[in-house]
This record gives structure tokens, sequence and C-alpha cells, in this order.
DNA sequence: GTAGTTGGTATACTCTGTGATACTGATTAC
DNA sequence: GTAATCAGTATCACAGAGTATACCAACTAC
């Protein structure tokens, strides 16, 4: 038998903290976030504020992050049709994660560089 | 002309946080992770804790995470080999981040499904 | 002897993320 | 007419992440 009482549910923690990496992982989902908190509304508007990108990607991502809530796509079928996206406030409710791992990463960064052993 | 004082350095920040996110990303560090500071610290011993992992990739995921200073491999060259991992204390400063993005996984898949909309 | 454990490496494969490029239909501008 | 912009989609290609499986050398247990 295995101690359970120690495990504590970890499973559940990994699961819920693999779920934050994939929702925010790969290479383009925080430029984007970063661009549209710009004020960046427009998909061409977004694309071209992102240097690398491709529209595809971009198309992808999008999509992705409307799916999981944290923009909000509007479309406007007047004579040119419109579209919108903007941040949801629940986008901002990872405000204080992104901040903790801006602040990690550049101490990480620091400390990689400093002991070069 | 864009509006260069109002961008920050954003550029910098996205780069801090895909470093955060490289650091911690991918399928298995955050269970490794997990799994050290669950006690665990042989080789095998950590390799059986994490169902679903191949020797390769425990291999090449704990030579990462050696390298950013996450954990450290000790070896002690007795009769017979043996090696332990461990956590650095280095690895416990994103413990924060961790238990936020915990807190925010959890959310998140309230979130998702409770408004399916 | 055989079988098992330890800490891995080697080889071959698949599968996903990302990239490059072209294209569409609607609209506007010239 | 041509060209350009808008918001994307379609197709192909490639590298890297991840998987499967076998194997190694040293040691222990039987």
């Amino acid at each position: 038998m295995a101690t359970p009482s120690l495990v504590r549910n970890q499973s559940e923690e990994v699961k819920a903290l693999q779920d934050t990496i994939y929702v925010i992982g790969g290479k383009w989902k925080l430029p984007i976030i970063n661009s549209i908190c710009n004020g960046n509304k427009r998909f061409r508007e977004i694309e071209r504020s992102i240097p690398g990108i491709t529209t595809r990607m971009l198309s992808r991502e999008l999509k992705e992050m409307e799916m999981n809530k944290l923009i909000k796509r509007t479309v406007y079928p007047d004579s040119p049709v419109l579209v919108e996206y903007e941040s949801t406030p629940y986008c901002k409710t990872f405000g204080n994660i992104i901040l903790a791992m801006i602040e990690w990463g550049k101490e990480h960064k620091k400390y990689i560089i400093e002991q070069p052993e």
C-alpha cells in the first residue's frame, strides 16, 4: 500500500497546473494577450503588432482563447463586416500570475547567467 | 510613429514570461517537481511515481531541470552507485507561482464548465 | 547459473505545434 | 478594369516533443 494520506490530491493539483500552462502556454498566447491589452482590437492590427506571427497561428490561438473565455470576439455585420477582439475581465484574473512569472523569468535569467560553474 | 511611451518594455516582459513557461512547460516538468517535492529521490522511484512517463523523458527532463538549477543530482559512488535527486531552494522560489497556477486552473475549470452558453 | 534492480542510453517511430505560402469573398479605392 | 484591405481558411512541410522498445554495465539475491 502506498501512503495515500501523505499524497494529498497532488494528481488533481498537477492537472490544474497543467491546465493553466495549457491555457497560456505555447509561443503566442502571451504576446497576443499583451497586444490586445495594449489596445489592439482588429485582426490585422493584432497581427501587425506581433512580429513573426502568421495569420494561421493568430487565427488558431484567438479561437482557442475565445473558447477559454480569455478574449471576446464581436462581429459587427455592417457594410464591411467588422470584427473586434477584447480581453475579458476574466483574462485579468491571472494578472498576478503573469506578473509573478515575469518576475521569476527575470530572476531566473540572472540566476542562470551569474552562476556559470 | 507608433506610440513608444505607452508600450513600456512589454517585449522584455513577454520574453521573461516565455522563459518561465519554457522552464516549467511541457508535459512532465510539473509532475516531476511534484514527485520530488513529495519525497521521491531515486530515478526509478520517481519514474514509478509518475504514471505514463518513460525513462527517456524522465532522463531528459531531469537533465534540463538540473541545468536550470531546479533540482540537484548527487552521485554516491559507493559499491552500488547511488543517485539522488532533490529539489533546490531555488525550485521553491516559484512555489507561489505554482500555487497561484493551481488555484487558477481549478477556477478556470469551474468557469468553463459552469458557463456552457 | 538465472532473474531482478539500479541509472540510465540508443534507436526508431508518431504526433503535435509551428511555419510558409497561397488563396477566398466581400468591400473600397483608383 | 486593377489593386488593396479585411478576416480569415487551405495545404503542405518540418522540427521538436513525446512514445515504444530494447539494451547496457554493475550489482544483489537465489
